[in-house]
DNA sequence: CTATTTGTATTATATCATATAATACAAATA
DNA sequence: TATTTGTATTATATGATATAATACAAATAG
């Protein structure tokens, strides 16, 4: 799983990672159950400092993602399970993004499409990488 | 238009205008061309800092969504047409969003149920208001 | 013309988020 | 025992966010 840091981009780097891991997840490259590089390794590789690495990563433990203990290490979670408050945060960040897509004289038939490309884009590269 | 700003959110209080705002538009409790409050009503009776409420406002002209000038300060545009950064930036952040209900064991089928129901909850709300 | 109402610019201040750097520590393993 | 985990600590730097108090520019209503 390659990951690209954008160091110009305003997106802190740490919410960069935290994205690219759940992308990665929801496409397949990363399975459930498997290990993330180590903090050290992740830093080394990408140009940036450790303790950035393992904001990243602690955020993604907080959110139910990941797991992380010292012996061994960050894994996918093998159960990311959707609880309640969860469900009801992204269901406000879904809210306001169809509303600008709505605004923006995009019909509910367009947004749909959209949603459907998505989703069937994850699906397929899931099941190419099984 | 109520607005409700809360103050211990992490979320900036601008981008709470801004996200507010337009999902006004979409449900339309702000019509196409109507006139928002000027910087300093809304500041007062809001109760934040007046800068705050332009910050606020330059977003959402910059975003292509309200139009502001001295003499007539803020409106809501009349044609909010979607050029293709916009959508660009948009697709990603439904990806990323997508990507987290998907993780989180829903199914696509789940998730376009989700997305119905936001789509004609603002449907509803604007044949109610016109 | 004058007073009022727009949004905006300026300057200062305060707080918090983000990121780096350089170490050090704790826990487990080979 | 040496190595590899993640973590904690302290310091530093930069930028975002928000407020405060004025002042200015542009247009309108009286």
């Amino acid at each position: 799983m390659l990951l690209k840091i954008d160091m110009s981009s305003s997106e802190p780097i740490y919410t960069q990672i935290r994205d690219q891991i759940i992308l990665g997840i929801a496409a397949g490259e990363l399975r459930l159950g498997e290990s993330l590089p180590s903090v050290r390794q992740f830093a080394e590789d990408v140009g940036i400092n450790m303790m950035t690495v393992s904001k990243g990563y602690n955020l993604l433990k907080e959110e139910g993602y990941i797991e992380i203990d010292r012996r061994n290490g960050a894994k996918v979670k093998k159960k990311i399970a959707s609880d309640p408050v969860f469900k009801e945060q992204a269901q406000k960040k879904l809210r306001l993004l169809l509303a600008e897509l709505a605004v923006h004289e995009l019909t509910p038939f367009e947004i749909q499409q959209i949603g459907e490309e998505i989703l069937s884009e994850f699906q397929t590269k899931k099941e190419r990488g099984e």
